[in-house]
DNA sequence: TTGTAACTATGACATTTATCATGTTAAAAT
DNA sequence: ATTTTAACATGATAAATGTCATAGTTACAA
């Protein structure tokens, strides 16, 4: 009954590390939620007591500012951790998590992750190496907030929407998200988003079906994203 | 002949983890160096292969645009290590590290590190704490790039540097940067951040003492931040 | 000491982006 | 089916910020 070891989390994540045992303990240990698109798996502030693997689904980091503008920091896709940072740091989430598309999650306990921690060198170094790898990104996000445009950062975010997580049989992107939250993601006001969005489209760079989008001309979008 | 032992990076970096046979080691594997104002530590693309305890002096991580701007990432300070994240990501330096104030540094080599992180619970999780912290202020400054204003970053990175690095005898900023500089940390352009503090002058928030700043009005460039 | 380069400063102007207003479309609820 | 609401779209305008030009200042080297 070990249903730990076939989830994807497991072959994604930092607990690719643990031993037959730890697995078993893992299993006996999580707790299983099912979240709705909208709905929140732990807000700003709160104290999280543990991490969360993502089954399934698409789920959003983010920060609400005093204007209402929610800032998208980082999109969460199944096989990944979260809520890492404020369990090691020892603090209350920095950021909100929400899902942008039905989720099911894990729940394990603090407890647990510090044993395998001091306990498992590979896992701490898998889980150090995945910190660092946010904090990589974060820094590049930062220099590019500065020195692209907001042009340059919708071609970059859609061409790595798509890379990140692929697109339909249709050709559209698989995430969906309104133009709010990718105005969030790019850092920009939401009528900003759209008009680039038109624009994007009458220049042949994407082509939106309804509220989808479909990446017509990767190699453009490319250039025009450096 | 315990050299390490007393030193400020011993006493405020990760390393405060380290008992006395680990420190012998530290002590004998360590290489020390003087860095001139302007000059590099290691540039981005580099490969490090270990890491940098700042003894003394001041620091700047930063990426250079395409357009020649140099946008400033993190200030290090003494006590504080430089070159984890890409050491533990085993990859080149994502980011340049540059003396601005003349530094003395000591490299320590990645085989002690990782050493240390396989046998030492506490050091590890302190250099992950440590991690944690920075993605914590990249996700926050990413936030503030987007939510605030070049005003508002202006005066809240006035009142960081004043925290961090503390004012001379003369009440003027310790942190000697130039308004290029300055403007790379707030990410605008140098012309910009020169009016802007003549504009913070002129109402009495600083005083421009040559190239020298000093803070005139806490409460209000606080408030000014918020 | 003088010359040169780097830094600071400020004005004029262009560009980018946000904001406000308003309309349209699509989705959800009754 | 119809009402209601949320999401998308676009124009007009304002505000913020960047860019270019130019000049004064300081620091430092010859």
């Amino acid at each position: 009954m070990n249903k730990c070891d076939q989830c994807i989390v497991r072959q994604l994540s930092s607990l690719k590390a643990l031993n037959k045992d730890e697995v078993i303990k893992l299993a006996n240990s999580k707790t299983t939620y099912t979240i709705k698109k909208g709905e929140a798996i732990f807000e700003e502030g709160e104290v999280t007591n543990g991490v969360f693997c993502v089954k399934d689904g698409v789920g959003k980091l983010s920060k609400l500012s005093a204007n209402g503008k929610d800032q998208i920091v980082k999109l969460v896709k199944s096989g990944e951790l979260l809520g890492q940072r404020s369990m090691i740091s020892n603090e209350p989430a920095n950021l909100s998590a929400k899902a942008i598309a039905d989720m099911e999650v894990c729940f394990i306990p603090k407890t647990e992750i510090i044993h395998f921690f001091n306990n498992n060198n590979q896992f701490s170094l898998n889980l150090m190496q995945s910190v660092c790898e946010d904090l990589k990104e974060s820094d590049n996000d930062k220099i590019a907030l500065v020195q692209k445009t907001v042009k340059q950062r919708l071609a970059e975010t859609l061409l790595q929407l798509h890379d990140d997580f692929g697109e339909n049989p249709d050709k559209t992107l698989k995430v969906q998200l309104t133009r709010e939250e990718l105005a969030g993601i790019i850092g920009t006001a939401t009528e900003s988003c759209i008009r680039l969005l038109s624009d994007f489209n009458k220049l042949e760079l994407i082509e939106l079906a309804g509220k989808k989008i479909i990446l017509k001309n990767v190699k453009a979008l490319k250039k025009l994203a450096e």
